[in-house]
DNA sequence: ACCTGAACACCGTTCAAGT
DNA sequence: ACCTGAACACCGTTCAAGT
């Protein structure tokens, strides 16, 4: 890449996160590169869609709780670290608001640029949710799709302004439905 | 109303039904003016929000389900009746797709024209719930605003075309941690 | 009283013209 | 090779002008 271009786009992804955390991920893409004081025709070029620039956003965020999932099931209980990393998906979504949508569709979207970053998440959390099931400490009528969609269906909860403040609470009630008692 | 306004209420009511049948509440309300054949300034006149026009075109069926929450109540055990009634609304949600995010963030917007049929909504939920825990087959620790999130969650997971196949899963694993083993 | 549609301020997306 | 912004086809919302 030339290098007047490597620094529109490592601007633009800049700007992109202050945007998206500031107006979440249905931000106006025309105000971005106007941001960037960059031209439109700039942002597509680089980002030819909008998930593409979700996922060069979100990219680093996807390795890391993917690697964390593999320090968790080497460090902890198998219940602790199917939890502990819930929590941490939930956590993580909870900042970039209107990603779930996205991330829901790009699943089953094979072209989607958004979607091997799912996949690798929903593999990383099937993981634990088979270890939590090898060691009898989760229901074994789950699979790793379903965790995906409760994480998913937990996520959207987050987004909406009504009930943030019961968010850990229907956080609770939902691990309890996977776990076994 | 005079007879020409009130010939177009009902046209444009009738027309919405079958748009946000086909396209979601999120359809284009140029488009429904459009193919209702009324100037999009009468859409506006008789529904001057796209919520006042979902109340229009939902409010009958939030009142049914009012009123089979009280039937329910009255002709089934605690828990039966909890259950078909969840499984009730969120069939009805899903003919209506993307009517759940206005739905939650009507609840907590007084001045939302959906404010009212949400709040009746929940207010149905949070009896049989009530009902079910007093009966001991509901845990105690949720409460009918818990009861409508977990309703919304659902039903917004209905929406997203990848997971349809597990929706009757999903369901019965949140229920299950809504009640008693 | 009610209806109409142009007007305004926004989008997303594409692409000819420039450097 | 890359950038720019006008152009196109859409929105939602308002409101002067018509009947």
């Amino acid at each position: 890449m030339r290098a007047d271009a490597q620094k529109n786009y490592d601007h633009l992804l800049a700007i992109a996160r202050i945007v998206i955390l500031e107006q979440g991920a249905d931000a106006s893409l025309r105000d971005l590169a106007r941001r960037a004081g960059v031209g439109l025709g700039t942002l597509y070029r680089h980002f030819p869609t909008r998930e593409a620039l979700l996922e060069a956003l979100l990219r680093t965020s996807f390795d890391e709780l993917t690697e964390r999932a593999r320090e968790l099931e080497h460090s902890r209980s198998a219940e602790d670290a199917l939890v502990t990393w819930l929590r941490e998906i939930i956590a993580f979504t909870h900042n970039y608001r209107g990603v779930t949508a996205p991330m829901m569709a790009a699943i089953e979207e094979p072209n989607s640029a958004l979607h091997g970053s799912c996949v690798q998440l929903r593999a990383a959390g099937a993981r634990l949710l088979s270890y939590a099931q090898t060691q009898g400490r989760a229901r074994t009528d789950i699979d790793g799709d379903d965790l995906f969609a409760l994480i998913a269906a937990l996520a959207w909860l987050n987004d909406q302004p009504s009930h943030s403040s019961r968010a850990k609470h229907l956080f609770g009630i939902i691990v309890s439905a996977i776990l076994k008692i």
